[in-house]
Order: structure tokens, then C-alpha cells, then sequence
DNA sequence: TAACATGTTGCAACTGGTTTTCAACTAGCT
DNA sequence: AGCTAGTTGAAAACCAGTTGCAACATGTTA
């Protein structure tokens, strides 16, 4: 009976391990939140589900175990306009790149993904002859919701 | 005889008194900085300026007068990928939009204008229903200078 | 399957950029 | 010139993230 997933559990882990990574128990354990999570989720909220698993962990080893995710493109930092904070948030890097909607009032942030996107990376990979490791594209506004709504 | 500057100076001053904003000595210093920058500044640079010209003034003072700037609409606040580091940059917000390239090897920024990145915030505009307020695209990969050299 | 070498962890202390607090000051009005 | 609300400087606080180091665990080799 298949379980019940929405992306194939381990892909993570198992990206890790072709590339000759050391698999602690700490690793699976961060990687399974990272996997797993529902939303962006900042450095903190991943220790604390990941202490919810394995209550040893360390928030040095969070911040370690992002960076190495973050040097093998396997997730992506993302600063969601500074909404609250100077925290970063991350997420698995995806099949095909998104920008990210971050409203001002509600503090929602919605995905998009475009082909106008995909032709602009692809115009700047050729006219500027420049290669594309990471996009990072945040835009701060008013969701449809909020615009329609009177100031509180 | 007309100055030869780039844009007209004093504008930022003149933006901000018209939204009847108070313009004390410290405020004119910092604005003055901030029209006259040839490159990205980051705070503590923008403060050293400022220093050159009147150097009493407060690095507090200098974030107050951003947050204050960035308030208005009138400077953009980038990252540039945080290659060094989390600071941030600033830069007067331009006519047109445009966009930050950082090259990973060298450090090099580029910004890039482009009719599909006018068209893609378009298109977000009108199929999502969401206000644009202020964009922020960075893109991080390798100039064409660093693609075509041998790694040291 | 035991020993090993190297990479990894946890802890505590630290860093660097930015914000807060609060008393003293000043721009712009009258 | 006087008034008052907004602004400033200085010190301290803040907070996400980083570093140094001794103890430890992984994957490997004998």
C-alpha cells in the first residue's frame, strides 16, 4: 500500500548520499522537516520540528545542515521581503523555478510561476552571457483580498 | 551653465518636503549621499560618507533616514545575494525596473533592464490580482568573464 | 568485527547588522 | 522669540547566524 505522499520521501537523503555525504542521524532528521514541510519554514521553526523527533539536535547543526542543502542546490534560501524580520526561509528547490508574492498588509506569500519567467532567465543567460546558479524573485504588494478590503 | 550631473540633485530632498517631511541638517547630509552614489552602498558605508560632510552624524541616524526613504518609495533595499555577509544595499529607486545579477566568483553586480521582466510583472498584475509595490529579482551564477577562466 | 581517520556534533562564546530607549535638541509653525 | 511635535545621539539591547574546540560517530580499512 503506497503511502500517501506528495513528493517521493528521501529524495533528499538519497541526493545527499550519491554525492558521498555522511548520513547522521541528525541529517535524516533535518532533511525529513525540510522534506516534509507545508510552508516555508525559517531556520528556528525547522529546529524546532526537528527537536520534536530527536530533542538532541542543536540549532548549529540546522544552520550547518542548510548551508550544505544550500551548496548542492537541493533547497533554496528565500528572504520573503523582510516581512518580519532578517530571517531566511527555505524550501526544496522545485522542478521548475517560482517567484514568490509576499503581501504587505496580510503577510500571505503566494507562488507563480510563468513562462515569461522562464524567458527572461533564458534572455539573460544569452545576452548577458552570464550563468544562472539561483534565481531569487520577491515581490512585495497587495494581494487581491487585501486591496479589496478597508484599512483597519 | 548647467552641472554636469546625472540626475537632478536634490531631488530626494525635494520628494520628501513635499510630503511635508522635516529636513534637518542630518537628513539633507544622508540624502546627499544617497543621490550621489556611483555604486551600491550598504549602511555603514553610506554612514562613512555621510561622516566626510558632517561628522557628527549617527549610524542610527543613517537607519532611521533609510527606513524613512525606503517608507517613500524613494531607495530600493537590495541584498545582492548576500554575497558578504547579511547588510543591505541601497540605491535610489530608478525610473525603470530593473534587475541584480551577482557573479559568485568575482563579486561583480550587474542590473539588467528587460521588456519581459516589465511583461512579467504585467502579467502577475492582472492574473492574480496583486498590487506591486516594490520587486526584488537577483539572480546569483557566473559572469562571462569568470565562466571563460580556469579556477585559481 | 575491531580499529581507524576523517567528518560531524554540541556547547559556549562571539559577531555583525540593525533596533530600542530615553533624555536632549531643533525645525517649522505662530 | 516661544512652542511643540518630531528628530537626534549615545549606550545598551537584540537577534539571526557563526566560530572554536573537544568529544563523538560514520563509513572504511585491516
Amino acid at each position: 500500500m503506497p503511502l500517501p505522499q506528495t513528493e517521493q520521501p528521501g529524495r533528499l537523503q538519497a541526493e545527499l548520499m550519491s554525492r558521498g555525504l555522511r548520513m547522521t542521524r541528525q541529517r535524516r532528521t533535518i532533511l525529513s522537516v525540510v522534506e516534509t514541510a507545508k510552508q516555508h519554514l525559517d531556520a528556528s521553526q525547522i529546529l524546532r520540528k526537528a527537536r520534536k523527533i530527536d530533542p538532541h539536535i542543536d540549532r548549529v547543526t540546522v544552520y550547518r545542515t542548510l548551508t550544505l542543502l544550500k551548496r548542492h542546490g537541493l533547497v533554496d534560501e528565500l528572504d520573503l521581503m523582510h516581512l518580519e524580520g532578517e530571517k531566511h526561509y527555505y524550501e526544496r528547490r522545485p522542478q521548475r523555478d517560482h517567484l514568490h508574492m509576499a503581501c504587505l498588509r496580510c503577510g500571505k506569500i503566494m507562488e507563480f510561476e510563468s513562462d515569461l519567467f522562464d524567458r527572461l532567465k533564458g534572455q539573460i543567460q544569452r545576452e548577458c552571457q552570464f550563468h544562472i546558479v539561483v534565481t531569487r524573485m520577491e515581490i512585495g504588494g497587495y494581494c487581491s483580498h487585501c486591496r479589496s478590503m478597508p484599512p483597519a
